[in-house]
DNA sequence: CAGATTTCCTGACTAAGGTCAGGCAAATGG
DNA sequence: CCATTTGCCTGACCTTAGTCAGGAAATCTG
């Protein structure tokens, strides 16, 4: 990246934390510490245990009990014990915290307004349509994607809403009986891996890569969770697995797909993948590709 | 402003709070208070008063005296009387203190770096342009505007520049003695007012409004600084000055100006200007505009 | 069932950030 | 030239944010 773009950044960084990062903090806290306001924030309307918020917040233990402690002694939260696992703590909003929590969001609001109220009608349609852009390049580039085993919990959660979303968009529903389906071992080390990408620690999209000893690698089960779209990870993930099966020494890496997925369709194309007559009998696709993979070039998705 | 904008807003406020704000202040402050090196920062290559510290940073005088204290006690900064006014003391860095501050200087770098980095070339480029958009809009939203008597040491600041750069532009340079100028009086209520536009304290461009008895409203030394362009600051005075004429009951507003000044030609324009006969024997005026104004209507710039 | 582990809580402690009242020296205004 | 104002500094004090070590209860493990 060039100096220029990094002062472009340098800049935006300044001006943003004077505008927005203080005015946000002192804004939100204004009668009560910031460390309680963020938390009453993060609760929420239906109550997280006390291990999702340190989580959340990043912040110590006894530290988010102390501060629950506050908030319980001013009777803006109510904690009880997880059936099932007492040690567990829900925090639940009591309807005084509720109506605390809504003066925050009325603050943010007021905030939100106060940036824009000193423009134009145009300068306010570029800010905030710059402001979105933003926000999406940002949310993209927090986006972690990691290799895990396919009985991980968050890669389960991804298969299942995989499976839900073709049974929805398929023409004649989807049946993972009748289907190609690639057992966990063929997607786990050493016969190929499950790349789960997450957002703040959610799973919200994965891929796997199937590397046969004896045919070409291949891609099976990419999935983006629909609010996680336009980030750019449908891409990101053809770039990571393409680098991974370069990485096992192959040079050809194939997929099958569905016509109603059209917009998979779109980006195996533009990513330079070649439509290629079937070379399996999966009953579920219309479309098969493959790329030639360049082992000793460079891939920039 | 729509609901969705502020939604818009209040998003880009999170994103940017947790990716940005919270980054800037761990980063910059590793190895030292975030106060002692947003200080640091603040003083620059070429000292500034504690007065200046005081105002930009909005800290407490006995806190910001501390810092400085705690700095000077490091060897970072030295401080000397000012010369003319030995109340006034001037905080300078050492060779050490600039060597601190080129520390910030590289993280602030890095954190500039690594907001790019996950990113593809496009969208780091996309990813930039948005920045520089939010930047600038956010900046014009900063800006005040303020009436002030011509006397006061901004407004003379701004028309100093203001001559300045009319010798530079026009094409047989400029000298005051020729031209009509109306002297403080006309600027000052009753008889006229003046305002100046401030951007965190600085004044970077100012207007006049004659209003005689006998004669139509008429704009007078309307200037932006150079690095202050391209915020909509011209528009936003031509409102301003157009709301007032009003409030003072006028009805028609006019001014004129110099062919070399190609921009502000083409705002009058576009702020729906007419452009008319000489109504004066202003030596330096190719352009002569007025613009009916509308007692009941809407301005919105 | 004994021992280890997990979950949350408490007490003790520290650093940072910040406010307030008053004080001294220099400058300003009658 | 005396009273007032201005500019900065100091001491006393407070809250917030955060860390660390350990402890009680519930749960898991062998």
């Amino acid at each position: 990246m060039g100096a220029e773009q990094i002062n472009t950044v340098r800049r935006f960084n300044r001006t943003v934390s004077a505008r927005v990062g203080v005015l946000h903090d002192r804004f939100l806290g204004r009668d009560r510490p910031v460390g309680e306001a963020r938390l009453l924030w993060e609760i929420g309307e239906h109550g997280q245990t006390v291990r999702q918020l340190r989580e959340r917040l990043g912040l110590d233990s006894g530290y988010i009990s102390r501060l629950l402690r506050s908030l319980e002694s001013d009777g803006l939260v109510t904690m009880e014990p997880q059936p099932g696992d007492k040690r567990v703590r829900t925090v639940l909003l009591t309807d005084a915290g509720r109506t605390e929590r809504a003066v925050l969001d009325r603050r943010s609001d007021e905030l939100a307004g106060s940036l824009l109220a000193p423009l134009n009608a145009a300068q306010r349609a570029r800010l905030v349509a710059a402001m979105a852009e933003v926000d999406r390049l940002l949310t993209a580039a927090t986006v972690t994607m990691e290799a895990v085993d396919p009985r991980h919990p968050d890669a389960e959660h991804c298969l299942r809403s995989y499976f839900t979303e073709l049974q929805e968009r398929f023409e004649a529903g989807f049946d993972p009986a009748l289907s190609l389906l690639p057992d966990a071992g063929e997607l786990r080390p050493p016969r190929g891996l499950f790349l789960v990408a997450r957002l703040h620690g959610e799973p919200i999209g994965c891929a796997g890569l199937k590397l046969p000893p004896d045919a070409p690698a291949e891609i099976k089960r990419m999935w983006v969770a629909r609010h996680a779209r336009r980030l750019g990870l449908g891409r990101r993930f053809l770039t990571e697995l393409e680098g991974r099966a370069v990485g096992h020494g192959r040079d050809l890496l194939r997929l099958d797909t569905n016509k109603a997925l059209a917009a998979a369709v779109g980006l195996y194309r533009s990513c330079g993948f070649q439509e290629v007559p079937a070379f399996n009998d999966e009953p579920y696709a219309h479309h098969w590709f493959e790329k030639r993979l360049d082992r000793g070039g460079e891939w920039q998705g």
